[in-house]
DNA sequence: GCGGTTACTATCCAGATGGATAATTAGCCG
DNA sequence: CGGCTAATTATCCATCTGGATAGTAACCGC
């Protein structure tokens, strides 16, 4: 709540309660069927609401967008954010931090798949819809992650000439994938990714595939 | 050429130009918008070819949509398939196979990025769609390779107590991910995952951080 | 060349969609 | 209560979409 962004896109006030059931369908939406096939009149129907209301509030399809990206960004940076709890079990260690945060993420991707799945949609071409999604919501962040992936390079956790850039999606790609296509799993294999015991396991080979616990500050995997 | 498979939805005998020029533009159409936002219209314009021609080779745009995929999984496999040279290349030895694997993955990736992405879309919920799509092309391939995993898990390779489709998915997700992302890449970055270097530089971090050179069939890394 | 099948085009159509606008209701200040 | 603004609904509209159909051109065995 500390730091709710402004909504560029509300031009009136809106109940708060509303305000999420619109946008948290919107996502749903926007997800499943993209941008161009989502329809105003689907999203007003999944919130229990009137087509002409949405277009009251968010004027156009475009802005309600905005909107929904907006308040996805916000909701991940909300639940990505360390607890104190969790400052306190990493005390320190970079590894130990790395390790809770990779747990934390693999477990929002499977709270969220329709993230993973909105953000490929519209990396289809370099659109003006995604530059402005980039630019307000994911340079800053981006930045920071960068930084890490370097600093874990140089530490020999990761291939020492390695391109961060490479890792970083190496990375998000291994935590999101299995979620974002758990029907696909559900099909082809037989196995459910979004049962509590899969997210779990998946999370833990994550960790041990990246960081295990043996990894340490060595340089012992150049090349 | 030797073994392709009958496209079921061509009614009609149709130039083999043509087809392929058809089935790229909608290969093209579907990743770029999804299943619903794609038009048949579109896709014809992109081929140079009327509305009505399409709709007269592929009676029903989910018939496309078939054809489009199974195009898709056919071209794959081809350009997957092991060269008697990578056969020689790799004699014998089980890893090095799988690192030449990984590296003809991530050139497939950076090559047909509409891949992951169409798979993606149409993964959001269990739909008849979906679930031809995969009784057809993938039930059969995805147990090879579930087997494969299995085996690199009980050599160590992989985590003792990994489950493999956790291992296919992150393997599948670090390979796909950077390209199906490149024009975010590109706008948050600004870097281009799509160049030569980038996609061989990619390629090498995966090899690296899956299978290391110095990857032996130990059991260190049980925790 | 001719009949007929096949390939392809030109139109038409009903339904849906984003958006605009008018009509109605709710909330609020006095 | 009365006026006024904001919220919400009800309609309307131009456009686009998948699909249907009728008409035309090319091909082919004879």
């Amino acid at each position: 709540m500390q730091h709710m962004v402004e909504i560029e896109a509300a031009s009136s006030r809106i109940g708060e309660d509303t305000r999420i059931a619109v946008l948290d369908a919107a996502l749903k939406e926007f997800a499943a069927h993209g941008f161009g096939a989502a329809t105003i009149r689907d999203i007003a129907a999944r919130a229990g609401l009137s087509h002409g209301m949405i277009r009251y509030h968010y004027k156009t399809k475009e802005r309600l967008w905005f909107a929904t990206v907006a308040f996805l960004f916000e909701r991940q940076r909300e639940e990505l954010r360390f607890t104190d709890e969790e400052l306190q079990r990493g005390r320190g260690d970079k590894l130990e931090m790395f390790r809770i945060w990779l747990r934390k993420y693999v477990r929002y991707c499977a709270r969220h798949p329709e993230h993973a799945r909105i953000m490929m949609q519209e990396s289809v071409a370099p659109s003006a819809r995604l530059e402005k999604a980039i630019a307000k919501h994911l340079r800053g962040g981006h930045a920071i992650v960068r930084k890490q992936m370097e600093d874990h390079i140089k530490s020999g956790l990761f291939p020492k000439n390695a391109r961060p850039e490479s890792v970083i999606y190496i990375i998000t790609g291994a935590c999101q994938n299995i979620f974002a296509l758990a029907p696909e799993a559900r099909l082809s294999f037989g196995y459910d990714p979004l049962t509590k015991k899969a997210i779990e396991a998946h999370a833990e080979t994550v960790v041990a595939m990246f960081c295990p616990p043996g990894a340490q500050v060595n340089t012992k995997r150049k090349r």
